[in-house]
DNA sequence: TCTGGGGTCCTAGGACCC
DNA sequence: TCTGGGGTCCTAGGACCC
């Protein structure tokens, strides 16, 4: 039978702090998204009191204050290099991985049974993991993508399983007991619309929409949700997907640390922004055949006037020179500025991408200048990979940066920067 | 005072073509 | 009285994910 698993780190970004904090262990603790504005990520403590996912850091600091909860701003450059380690290891525990974020990964682990158990070969994985780079994973297994998402759902919540449960180890009346006990809402892919509508149809556990009629959910929700209702019943929709495609849209947008009004300010935060995506751009060898820009007041002040226009710049030909992309988005930016307004957040969307080597040639490309910036923005790169982020700038970027993002309680990063490794005290 | 950021896929509807 | 049928492309918006 397929065997397909999903590894997912528990509260990664609490257990990658917990790496280099042992104090932080046992205690509740959360990291916040940028600005330290919603909570991100919580620790088990954390979840035992109710705290949701999302929830906004303000609306919850007189709870926090009272069991004492740890709040760290997050730290993505962390993050990632511990992600890094841990995908690397799985890469070897299979031949076949998807990487789906940071913290999940899909194996096909199918026929990899034989001397042992797919259970315990999967906490051998675990043990694994633990061992080298610290961080506690759960392990779901099921003959498709969607049941190996409720699978580690499974193991992580009911304490039985240890960690590791695996659906195809079980006989079709205890899986759907199982099922019967999960509420729908848990199935990757059913979003809150969804539930609410499910659940006028009386279809309210895993177990119900596993035996819905798939015509009548194809008829009510569309295509999406018929293969949902497949994947349930062990017919596996969806491959693994195991090399990434280039982004077909690359976004780069911030709330800034307080409201701004000025055309200045808005200007360095988009021409940071930009040199940002142009980045992103560039490491997926892509060029951008356009740029939107977009700037946006407090929706959640309504008393305040609102304004969030956005406006799409197509660029001349596709390119990866950043100062051409912040050239076309300070044009558009200009555009739509209106002053008196307090603006909250800026941000910037490359479209219409294609892989660099598919650049189209022009009646008037100018060769020497493609080579030039080329050779440029490598250099560029190559600086700021070594001597860190920002090293190299526009000056347009400003250095004072007012706007900046709030980060009130950072941890060093603790493995990609020489001057904040871990050290004994 | 304080409410994240970055993606994907699907669908419907309009414009346009022959 | 009576006004085709089928296709493509694009865009905006919805829903969802982590």
């Amino acid at each position: 039978m397929r065997a397909i698993a999903l590894v997912d780190c528990n509260n990664f970004y609490v257990s990658c702090e917990r790496l280099f904090q042992p104090k932080l262990e046992g205690k509740p603790v959360v990291v916040l998204s940028n600005n330290d504005g919603c909570v991100v990520s919580r620790s088990q403590e954390v979840k035992d009191l109710g705290i949701k996912m999302a929830v906004p850091w303000f609306q919850m600091k007189d709870l926090a204050k009272r069991h004492g909860i740890i709040a760290l701003s997050s730290n993505y450059t962390l993050y990632a290099d511990i992600s890094n380690r841990v995908m690397r290891l799985l890469s070897q525990c299979s031949p076949d991985q998807e990487i789906y974020s940071i913290d999940e990964s899909f194996l096909d682990l199918t026929g990899m049974d034989g001397m042992n158990s797919l259970t315990e070969y999967a906490q051998s994985i675990r043990s694994t993991i633990k061992q080298c780079v610290g961080i506690p994973v759960c392990v779901g297994i099921a003959p498709s993508k969607t049941l190996a998402k409720l699978a580690n759902h499974v193991a992580k919540k009911q304490k039985q399983y240890h960690s590791v449960c695996d659906f195809n180890a079980m006989t079709a009346r205890v899986l759907d007991n199982l099922l019967a006990k999960i509420e729908v809402s848990e199935v990757w892919g059913v979003g809150r619309r969804s539930t609410s509508r499910l659940q006028g149809m009386s279809i309210g556990s895993v177990l119900d929409l596993k035996r819905s009629s798939a015509k009548r959910v194809r008829a009510e929700f569309g295509v999406v949700m018929e293969r949902i209702v497949a994947e349930l019943n062990g017919v596996a929709c969806l491959e693994l997907d195991d090399v990434t495609p280039p982004r077909q849209q690359i976004i780069c947008s911030r709330s800034f640390g307080i409201s701004v009004s000025l055309l200045v300010d808005l200007e360095q935060a988009v021409i940071a922004y930009t040199t940002r995506a142009a980045e992103k751009l560039r490491s997926q060898h892509s060029l951008a055949g356009g740029i939107q820009v977009y700037i946006r007041t407090n929706p959640h002040k309504d008393k305040a006037p609102q304004y969030q226009p956005a406006m799409l710049i197509p660029l001349f030909e596709p390119t990866d020179d950043t100062r051409l992309l912040c050239h076309a988005a300070l044009s558009g930016l200009q555009q739509i500025y209106r002053s008196g307004y307090m603006y909250q957040k800026a941000g910037v969307m490359l479209t219409e991408i294609i892989a660099a080597a598919a650049r189209p040639r022009t009646l008037f490309e100018d060769v020497a200048a493609q080579q030039k910036s080329a050779a440029l923005m490598t250099t560029l790169d190559q600086i700021n990979r070594r001597m860190g982020s920002g090293t190299l700038q526009l000056l347009g970027e400003g250095v004072r940066k007012s706007w900046s993002m709030r980060r009130g309680n950072m941890s060093q990063r603790y493995t990609t920067e020489w001057d904040e490794l871990a050290a004994a005290r």
